[in-house]
RNA sequence: CGGGGUAUAGCGCAGUCUGGUAGCGCAUCUGCUUUGGGAGCAGAGGGUCGUUGGUUCGAAUCCAGCUGCCCCGACCA
């Protein structure tokens, strides 16, 4: 390819409107172009990539057993509504209808239509283990769309579905695709963790996400500085520093008219955060026989939301009460509440439940009681893990201390189990004779996101640095002086033929422009080979070649640089 | 969904307060020169000032509505 015809139009200043270093990149590199909030066009760089993305998947899907199909974007209500999906999603599903008036939405995954198939179309257990995946373009109307390509709304994800007869081939299944994942994610080049994962909305027991360490990804990593355990924060077990002390203070009431949060009674009272707990009011779930439960945790810590919403107590999904509710569930309104008293069950994070001599409010506007102690001041509550872990906290296996990172969700491997197999009736005959419901596994990769989070992971204040499965191009050749040496030109194109010829991709940049211009653009794109032809080196019967990381150029000669490069670990790396 | 910002040439911006000929830099086009890290000279093209309505002799500018885009937040008492 030569630059002179390629539309590549690259940017000299960031984008405004970017805030993430690869949206950044993105825009000034020439690979995407906003189209409207959260949609992009790809240009023909940006979409050199995003295939490379797409090939290193497809060929590790297909060796570790699965096929490719492609189902349609557009899906009719009645698999949702059969699953129940329907009227679970929010607005994240686009709904649109027919001329008929028939409804449809946009395919944010796919479960209910592969779902579909396999119930029709594969009947016993013969057929089976199976496992179906695609590279398609979905869709979720997302709330805030953010950060380029990495929060979009529309986006390309592979995604898989396994089917099986038992639980046990639903597990060798799983563990085949995670396998897979790991050498995708290797061979993509790009520094990763698996770690275990709430299931969320979409259900079903074991899953597992696979991140790209970045300082600007959304979701919260914990890892433990003594062994492999590592989680998303979500999912992040927080067990309690050692057990609860003696009490040593006595209980006693203070008035506290104005202070309404931990901050300002840690403020006003010279109280250290940790013997705090904060009160929190939420729905209740239909297995106890109570409107709202309270959650309490130690006053520096977050709550978990997800371990929450989790617990059986707790309402699906997780509502905190409104004021009103807090009044007349607690006889007092937000900000003098806590479990001394306490009208409504209560459950007590695991380091909650061992503080002792804590303050808390005492269920009565303006006033806190100081020195409280389970047992002894209020009830033994029930125990449960409901906070976000810390730093430093340490880690359930013994193993050492949590540590926490930020990192890009790039892929998501699920057991769904029976869920949508039940609710869509899809079964076969087992090698009994019997109707057999099947054990269904999910898995995504996020094929759109993982380019801008190798972008994250792999630049500098010049641009991008591909790694060299991900590159556009293999190698760059900028000619210098063509135009008073007409050697120079001949010798670049020869390059690039016998290099083409060779199989690699080669990117001549012919534009009739300085040589400042042209380096930086190539720096910019990322290309991790480049080759400078000029009439200086060329005297000596030498050309130059640098890769995008390195500061310094080499002299190869000219005969041999063919053989260098096709010689170089670079294009394996 | 709540709050904030913003909308003027392909990109980045000034002009708006104080109403009166639509501007700057980069980019683009033509010609000549120029080729080792974002060139020089000369010339040229390009804007219904997001949109609708109002005020006014006159609106990019003042007023109101609508829309797009961006950012922050979204229940932790």
């Amino acid at each position: 390819m030569r630059t002179s015809q390629l539309l590549f139009p690259t940017l000299r200043e960031d984008p405004v409107d970017s805030v993430v270093i690869s949206h950044k990149l993105m825009l000034r590199a020439g690979m995407i172009r906003q189209l409207a909030s959260g949609l992009y066009t790809w240009l023909p760089l940006g979409l050199r990539v995003l295939r490379k993305v797409e090939q290193i998947v497809r060929e590790e899907m297909d060796r570790a057993g699965a096929q490719e199909v492609l189902m349609s974007g557009v899906q009719p209500a009645e698999l949702w509504q059969e699953s129940g999906r329907w009227q679970q999603f929010g607005p994240e599903l686009l709904r649109l209808q027919d001329r008929h008036a028939r409804d449809f939405c946009l395919g944010p995954t796919h479960e209910e239509v592969i779902t579909d198939l396999i119930r029709r179309e594969v009947n016993s257990y013969k057929q089976l283990p199976l496992n179906l995946y695609q590279i398609q373009t979905k869709f979720r109307d997302e709330v805030r769309p953010r950060f380029g390509v990495m929060r979009s709304r529309e986006f390309i994800m592979k995604d898989a579905y396994s089917f099986d007869v038992s639980p046990e081939g639903m597990k060798a299944s799983y563990d085949a695709m995670y396998q897979a994942y790991c050498r995708i994610f290797d061979r993509l080049g790009l520094d990763y963790r698996a770690v275990l994962a709430d299931s969320g909305a979409i259900g079903g027991s074991g899953s597992q996400e696979f991140h790209v360490l970045a300082e600007s990804g959304e979701d919260d990593i914990v890892f433990s500085t003594g062994s492999d355990l590592a989680a998303n924060i979500e999912k992040a077990e927080c067990i309690a520093r050692g057990s609860r002390p003696e009490p040593t203070e006595s209980l006693r009431e203070v008035e506290t008219p104005t202070q309404k949060t931990i901050e300002a009674l840690v403020r006003d009272f010279d109280l250290p955060i940790e013997k705090t707990v904060k009160t929190l009011i939420c729905r209740a779930s239909e297995a106890i026989d109570a409107a709202f439960v309270a959650l309490v945790i130690r006053g520096d810590h977050t709550l978990n939301e997800v371990k929450a919403e989790n617990h059986p107590a707790v309402a699906t999904p997780l509502t905190f009460a409104t004021e009103t509710e807090v009044r007349s569930s607690m006889g007092a309104g937000p900000g003098s509440l806590g479990p001394i008293d306490c009208p409504i069950p209560v459950i007590a994070d695991r380091e909650a439940a061992v503080t002792a001599d804590f303050g808390a409010g005492a269920n009565r506007d303006g006033w806190h009681y100081f020195g409280i102690n389970w047992g002894r001041d209020c009830p033994e509550p029930e125990v449960a893990d409901l906070r976000n872990a810390v730093e430093g906290d340490l880690a359930p296996d013994g193993s050492g201390t949590y540590q926490i990172r930020r990192g890009i969700e790039v892929g998501h491997v699920f057991q769904l189990g029976q869920k949508y197999s039940d609710a869509m009736d899809a079964t076969v005959l087992d090698e009994h004779g019997k109707q057999a419901t099947l054990f269904m596994g999910c898995y995504g990769i996020g094929v759109t996101r993982i380019v801008a989070a190798a972008i994250e992971q792999r630049h500098d204040d010049r641009g991008i640095c591909w790694p060299a499965s991900l590159a556009p191009f293999d190698v760059c050749i900028v000619p210098i002086g063509g135009n008073k040496n007409p050697i120079v030109d001949q010798e670049a194109i020869d390059i690039k033929e016998t290099l083409e010829a060779r199989g690699l991709e080669v990117l001549l940049d012919d534009r009739n422009l300085g040589p400042g211009p042209r380096f930086a653009d190539m720096d910019l794109i990322g290309i991790p080979l480049r080759i400078v032809v000029s009439g200086k080196t060329l005297e000596s019967g030498e050309v130059e070649l640098k890769h995008r990381t390195e500061g310094e150029a080499q002299r190869v000669s000219r005969e041999a640089i063919v053989d260098t490069i096709m010689e170089s670990e670079w294009l394996r790396s």
